[in-house]
DNA sequence: CGGGCTTTGTGAACGTGTGCACGAATGCCT
DNA sequence: AGGCATTCGTGCACACGTTCACAAAGCCCG
């Protein structure tokens, strides 16, 4: 693991990655090695910056947390970095994951083939719905929720998707987690409650169109400057 | 109540929100929404932090920008807070968004009732594919892309949603602008180019398992005990 | 009617993230 | 070989976001 750089400190450097340096990795690492097909093996710090849509010193700081060096007067490396940024996102080997729900989303995410190709294989699709076991979602079947545990294991899961209804999503959270997982990519409109170490990240669509809404009323409103009914009518309690 | 704050700025109070707020009110609105559906109508800052997950200070603050008061040594009418909310985020009136390719995604989320549910219904789809033009999702006729100005116009749409591969997200997001459409709900995983003054927003599932993998790997660079399921089976370097 | 309890609203401290600006390192050209 | 042009790496200042802590404001009860 030490491929050690010189006489620096090798492990220190490797301590905690900003939040916001590691939500930013994954947009290098697509760009990366799309210009890597095009067989782009160079590219500057300003260059990766203007096709990720952010700051070029950013990205410079970004980069500087890997460890990994670009050349003063020339730029980084495509392919090393390529490599730097999947080693460091823990993609040097797939990730299997169990989804939970099969339904209207459940079925979309498992057609959708991106999953396997990016190095997230679906291991496994349960429902609590009886009728629904058995069906096959791309080239999964579906299988009880009641089997979650015996999927972890088999598989080596460590991250669930839960694509159930709302109502349903903390219970599934508890199956995840019980049954050994220890990631959760949550796209139901509900606030998890898990235990401390279990990592959860939520996808809310609602919540992004909301904020769309947001905005489109901020742009109208400043537009219209007399709104009939400016004011609360009545507290309508 | 007091609803009618006296002295007070009234539209001066409708500065600037701060984005992480902005982000956090659609969480507020569903968790108060359900807790008016359950019959409490009063709520403290606490609770609704607990509700939410965030810390009641941040609650308070939040609150405080909608210029919407509570009422000290008692908490939020869950009402009023509704309504402020609602008002805020421009949710009082319907908000049509067109989708933008029809392959899986776009097909789930047309047959995802939960859009028109929440304010916003699917004013049409759009696919290039001419062999897709006709099929109906959702109760939606999917039409050619070609026709985008013409639904934008007719159904006043101002947000669009981007469902296709990442190849085509770009085109799509010229013809949405071109269309006249204002904000943009991006699910492919390409970093959009915009005119200065569109919106856009990114839903980009890779880039959230890679975020967890990150995790995974961290954890496993931790603690490696050997726990089946634990770690990595083998680096694979 | 006043004291005590509760909960809000917010100033201030702290932490995180961003962007500039510049020294340092490197390659290239003469 | 030396100078020049380029680009990285990073210290620093600033902006933004979070959390604490506490005074102010209201309700309730005796």
């Amino acid at each position: 693991m030490p491929n050690v750089v010189g006489g620096m400190a090798p492990d220190r450097n490797r301590r905690r990655i900003p939040d916001a340096t590691v939500s930013r990795l994954p947009v290098y690492l697509r760009i990366l090695s799309e210009q890597g097909d095009e067989g782009v093996d160079s590219i500057s710090s300003e260059r990766l910056a203007e096709l990720a849509g952010v700051n070029a010193a950013k990205v410079r700081k970004d980069l500087s947390y890997l460890g990994s060096y670009g050349t003063r007067g020339v730029g980084y490396e495509v392919a090393y970095l390529v490599y730097q940024i999947r080693r460091e996102l823990g993609l040097t080997h797939d990730w299997p994951v169990v989804i939970v729900g099969a339904g209207n989303l459940g079925q979309a995410l498992a057609g959708y083939g991106g999953f396997s190709e990016r190095g997230f294989p679906v291991g496994g699709i349960v429902d609590i719905d009886e009728s629904k076991v058995g069906t096959v979602l791309g080239g999964v079947r579906v299988r009880h929720i009641d089997e979650l545990p015996q999927i972890v294991q088999t598989k080596r899961v460590n991250i669930g998707v839960i694509a159930t209804p709302g109502a349903a999503a903390q219970d599934a959270a508890d199956r995840l987690v019980r049954a050994g997982v220890t990631s959760i990519l949550n796209f139901a409109p509900t606030v998890l409650s898990v235990p401390r170490g279990i990592e959860v990240r939520k996808v809310d669509l609602a919540v992004e169109l909301q904020i769309l809404s947001y905005h489109e009323q901020r742009k109208a409103g400043a537009t219209v400057h007399a709104v009939p009914g400016g004011g609360p009518r009545s507290a309508t309690a």
